[in-house]
Formats: structure tokens, C-alpha cells, sequence
DNA sequence: CGTAAATGAGTGAGTGCACACTCACGATAA
DNA sequence: TTATCGTGAGTGTGCACTCACTCATTTACG
């Protein structure tokens, strides 16, 4: 198992932080993650959320004020906690390697983010979901992953085009191309969900022949 | 301008198709998913939408019987004409020039559609952001497009591989990579509002290198 | 040690309000 | 007249949120 690319992990670790929160209101945590995640934040009442936690309707709110504190409290957590450490741990990986082919660099990050996304399916359609709505959700996104993707992705990227492994194009298109297609696997996942066939060799091929030098 | 590839020319036809349709009623349709796509549809009332068409709120339940009738009317026009449109009209284009190169396909396709996202953004993020959560909606997309997609599509791309110019990928496969690579421009115009850069060329030339047989 | 006081998590019936939806009525046109 | 469109005050309710309370655990102190 991965250091902490997982919500429950990161849950765990940001509980651990705090001095430990009190098992209800993981409970809580958790089935608010769920129901946001199948029914979607506005058609999920805090009612539903209690008695999925087991808990009082007032235990919902002892920690968090109202209803958009505690979707802050789950999204929070992927944020700070999660987010920063699969990037991180990505630029540790592959920033010691100074010769890395491209095919090198695009399977190290599709092979894993794919188990990220299937992992974090769940939280990632909140996220998403919520993003494209909350003005204050979407700069706080902003904020937080601009600034990763520039330290850590970037500079590999900038590298590889150096070395004329890579595309001339500006990163934060390259990017694009490379997180797009790989949560193109998530919407497929909610159109076909049946269709489970492993899909890594396909899109990291995809991926490394559309960003190939011409 | 095109044929039919965008919303409000197919409110028109569907009203002309239907007899015309009160005034009033299509400004109801119009403010409707004007304030659906800025904040998403369960964060609407149908208050707001009443003042934003300048009409009672009583106007608003005459044609559709609740609000989950009026974000049926307000999407299917698109799923009924606007896309189904999309799709032939391209077929049409394509399907007359028996020996065409995968570069002038997915031109052919990025260079409308492009367009037509840019254009029609407003309604995708809506039916997007609603499929995700309303199954019934979902399973409704996917009998209209899947049938779409293998009558028009798929064909071409068969031809396509047949003559050596497409990868040897299931069709849904290529389908997902085309789609999916022009909606990250959804989501970089949502991210990114302030940046106007033309993408097509870029798009293009990523979807194509792609999808080039080894 | 024993007991009292303080702390804070948990409870769930209760409250107020915003919202979706109704309906009796007016206006216009055929 | 009849039919259709539009109106907006009014209604019922489902929901987010509150608060006075219980109970268990921890701290204070003789």
C-alpha cells in the first residue's frame, strides 16, 4: 500500500493531526463522503447523513457549523492532504532520474493516478461536481493545485522538452492533455459501469504518442 | 452560420415543430438554463427563474408540471435535435470521401465541434453536471447517443483502421480520447475563464498523434 | 482516597423559513 | 362565449439548524 494517497488514510492522518476526533464524527465524515458522492451535495439532507452515521441530527453539527462546513471538512482533507502528497510523491520518484524518456515519465504517473482515480472516484465526482458551482471552492482549488503543479510537474516537463522528449506546447497545456485523459476513465466509469477492462496500456499509449515530439 | 448545431436555433425548431410556443414560455426556457448552468440546478428557485424570465411564477408551472419537467424541456431539444444534428451532419461530411486521411478526419471533427462546445457550454455543464447524479437522465443519454455514436461514428473509424490510418482500438476507445480531449476544454474555460487562447491546432494535433497506428 | 465540580460529546424533539407548487381570478383573443 | 395564457398571493412541507438536556469522563480539592 501506497504512503498516503487515499482518503481513508489521509482521513486518518488529519484526524491523527487534530489530536483524535471522536469516532462519530468519522462516522459522520464518512457517510456524508457517500451519500454526496451517490446523490450529490444539494439532494443529501442532514437527516440522511445521521442515521447512515448512526448518530443524532445534532451530532452532525457539533463540529461543523452547517451544511458547507462539513462538505469543507470532506473535501478538506483531499485538498491539503492527499492532493499535495500524490504530486509530491510523484516528483520525488522521477526528479532523481535526470534522463527520463517519456515513456518513462507518462507510465510512472498513469500507472499509479489511475489506481488514485479509482480509488478517489468517489470524492473526485464531488469535487468536481461542486468545483463547477462554488466560486469559493473552485479559487480555493486554484490556489492550492497551481502552485503544485508548477513546482513539481512542471520542471519535469521543461526537462523532457529539453531534451526533446516532449512537445513544445506551454505546460499547463500538456497538463491538460495528461489529468484530462485520465478522468476521462472516471465519466467512463459512470456511463459504463460494468465495463472494468484495465484501460492503463491503452491510455498511457495515447497519451505518449499525442505528446510526442512532432 | 451551421444548420442546427446550436440551442437556441433548436428551441426554435422544436417550437415550430410543437406550433409556436408563448413568448413567455421560451423566456422561461432561456432563464431557465441560463441560471441552471451559473448555479446548477438544485440551487435554483423557481422564484429566480420567474424574475430573470419577467414573468409570474405561476407562468413557469403552466407548460411544465414541476421543476423536474422544466429541466427535461430545457434538455431535451439538445439531446433530441442539437446533438443528433452534431452527429449526422458530420457523417455527412465525411462518410461521401471514401479515402480520407485520419488528419483531415479529426479535423473535420475537432474544428466544428470545438465550436459547438464553446457555444453550447452552458447546457453541456448542465447535462453533464445532472447525468452524474439522476439515473434516470443518464440512462436516457446513453440510449440516444450510444445508437448515435455507432451509426455515424464508429463506421468511419472502422474504415479508418481498415486502411491503416486509425490504432486498432475498440471504437468506444477512440470515441472516449476524441470526446474526452475536446471536453477538457470545458474544464479549462470553467478553471481558467480568463484565458481565450485559440486550442483547436494544439487539440488537433494532440488527438491525432494519438491515435496514430504504431 | 472519595466526592464534587467541570467539561464536552451526544441527543432528538422542536422551530422557523425557504421553497415548490396551487388555484381562483383577470385579461385577451377567436 | 369559450379557450388559453398569465397572475401572484397563498399553502403545506421538507429541510437546515437550535437548544435544553443527559451522560460519561476528567480535573480539583479536602
Amino acid at each position: 500500500m501506497e504512503k498516503d494517497t487515499s482518503i481513508s488514510e489521509a482521513f486518518q492522518a488529519v484526524m491523527a493531526a487534530n489530536g483524535d476526533i471522536p469516532p462519530k464524527q468519522q462516522q459522520v465524515l464518512a457517510a456524508s463522503l457517500e451519500l454526496f458522492a451517490q446523490q450529490g451535495f444539494d439532494n443529501t439532507t442532514t437527516k440522511q447523513i445521521a442515521e447512515k452515521a448512526g448518530v443524532a441530527e445534532g451530532t452532525v453539527y457539533r463540529r461543523y457549523k452547517n451544511k458547507d462546513e462539513l462538505l469543507a471538512g470532506v473535501l478538506a482533507p483531499f485538498m491539503t492532504q492527499v492532493l499535495p502528497n500524490l504530486i509530491k510523491e510523484f516528483a520525488q520518484q522521477v526528479v532523481a532520474r535526470p534522463y527520463l524518456t517519456r515513456h518513462e515519465m507518462i507510465s510512472a504517473i498513469v500507472q499509479n493516478r489511475l489506481d488514485f482515480i479509482k480509488e478517489n472516484g468517489a470524492i473526485l465526482r464531488v469535487l468536481i461536481r461542486e468545483i463547477s458551482v462554488k466560486n469559493d471552492l473552485r479559487s480555493q482549488f486554484i490556489t492550492h493545485v497551481g502552485p503544485l503543479l508548477r513546482d513539481n510537474l512542471f520542471p519535469v516537463l521543461d526537462r523532457l522538452k529539453a531534451n526533446g522528449e516532449l512537445v513544445d506546447w506551454p505546460d499547463s497545456r500538456i497538463a491538460q492533455f495528461m489529468i484530462g485523459t485520465m478522468l476521462t476513465e472516471l465519466v467512463r466509469a459512470v456511463l459504463l459501469p460494468e465495463d472494468v477492462s484495465t484501460a492503463a496500456p491503452v491510455i498511457i499509449e495515447f497519451i505518449e504518442k499525442g505528446l510526442a515530439p512532432k
